[in-house]
Order: C-alpha cells, then structure tokens, then sequence
DNA sequence: AGGACACTGAACCGAATGGTGCAATGACGG
DNA sequence: CCGTCATTGCACCATTCGGTTCAGTGTCCT
C-alpha cells in the first residue's frame, strides 16, 4: 500500500536539499545563469570549502550539474525536474482536501439534526 | 559567525519535514483519517517515544495537528497546504524551463515552426 | 619557471537528527 | 483506591549537518 511515490532516496535527497535557505539561493542564482563556486559563495559570505559541500548536496539530488572548467567549476542548473517532488506534494494535497471534504460533510451531517 | 538568516524557516521547516520517508508516511496515514500515536507507531516498528517526535516536527511545520484526547493524543492533518512549498517548487521549475529555453531556443529557431 | 588563483580533501567542531530505554504523569475501568 | 494503558520528559547515543581552517593540487598568467 502506499505505493504512489517512488524510491525514497530520491524524495529524501530532494527535500532535504531544498531544507536549507542557502541551497534555495544557489537554485535561483543559477537560474540567472552558470556560477562558479567563488561567485556563488560570495553573496554569502561563505568559505569556498562550505559551498562546495553545498553544491555537491544539490548536484547529489541531480538539482545542479556541475562541470570542472580550467580551475574554476561551473555550475548550472541540472535535470532533475522535481516533478517527483512536486506529485507528492500534490498528493498530500489531495489528501487535505478529502479531509476537508469529510470534516464538511460531518458538519453538515451535524447541522442537519437527526441522523 | 552566527548563522544570521533564520527568518525563512517555513520553508525550511515543511522541506525537512517531508524528507523523510517516515514522515511522509505519517501524511499519508493520516490523509486516511485521525490515530494516535500508537496506531502511527506500530506499522514502522518504532517507540512511542520516536514517533512522538516525528509527529512533533511535523506538528511545528504546521502539516499535521494534534489534541489529547483522554489518555492518548489524537493526530490528523494540519492547516498548512504546502502552496508554499508547492510555489517554491514551481518558480524553479520556471527557471529550469528558462534555462532550456535559453538553451535550445536556437535549435527550435533553426527547426522552423511546428506546433 | 614561479607565483597567484580556484578549488578540494581532510580533520575538526558544535548543533541538530533519529533513534533508544526508563521513569513519570494522567486518564480509564473496576 | 488500584492497576493498567498511552503518552511524554529526560538522559543518552551514534550519525549527519553546516560550517570552519589548513594544506594540498592543478591551472592560468607573465
């Protein structure tokens, strides 16, 4: 049962990826376009060593891509579409409307009288 | 140096609650109507005590709400709808489709007009 | 070649996670 | 009142996380 989603790795890496408002940054930064990691830990105030880890956390759950240019990597955004993370949520949704739905009936059946 | 940008925790909160497949099979559970912590506890094979915490973490991202009811604590679904989340999730996605369109403009430029 | 530059690996640190077990606490049933 | 039941608070533990520093490694510039 319970079986809509797939493989949990994916889905734990994903949203704990997107469980830190740094990483978030990083996202819509390279949404403007590639970044090294200098450019990309500047607006931070972060050691290279620190966003490196951070990279490596959204390149882990396929958010970036990234590609070692000369001495410098760049990093783009990567393939994964966060279609999967996006159903679940979509799921979850759903779920919290049918619990509307049934509170609602409830209170209909309440205000109705008798039973 | 105190990390300084704690004002955002919603997000980072929802995101972190929901990596976590334990978790997200709370959700799922309860989309099916209210337990206790028991009834949650006993398909994972997990202590009262631990799933008490699950729960608690995803009582403070405001996806589930909860009430002592008697000697044990009734569960169900919170207010929060995850359209934060969901938005989120969809302004990258208009990234990404920007990064493809910037990417592959050309080629369709070139490939005349279909559609 | 020699030096500056961009990043990376490793070791380290404090705090947070995910889990346990045990001892209360409070409600229920008799 | 007493025993049981469901949950919880506390202490503990191992692992991960977000971050650092320091010492490389490899590339670019002159």
């Amino acid at each position: 049962m319970v079986n809509h989603m797939v493989q949990h790795d994916t889905l734990d890496r994903i949203y704990s990826a997107l469980a830190d408002s740094t990483r978030r940054d990083i996202l819509t930064r390279l949404g403007e376009g590639p970044a090294s990691i200098g450019e990309l830990a500047g607006p931070h105030g972060m050691t290279l060593t620190g966003m490196t880890k951070h990279v490596r956390v959204l390149e882990d759950a396929g958010l970036v891509r990234t590609e070692k240019v000369g001495r410098s990597r760049q990093c783009r955004l990567g393939e994964e579409r966060l279609d999967d993370a996006m159903a679940w949520i979509s799921f979850y949704q759903r779920l919290w409307e049918r619990r509307l739905d049934g509170l609602e009936a409830y209170f209909t059946l309440q205000r109705g009288t008798d039973s």
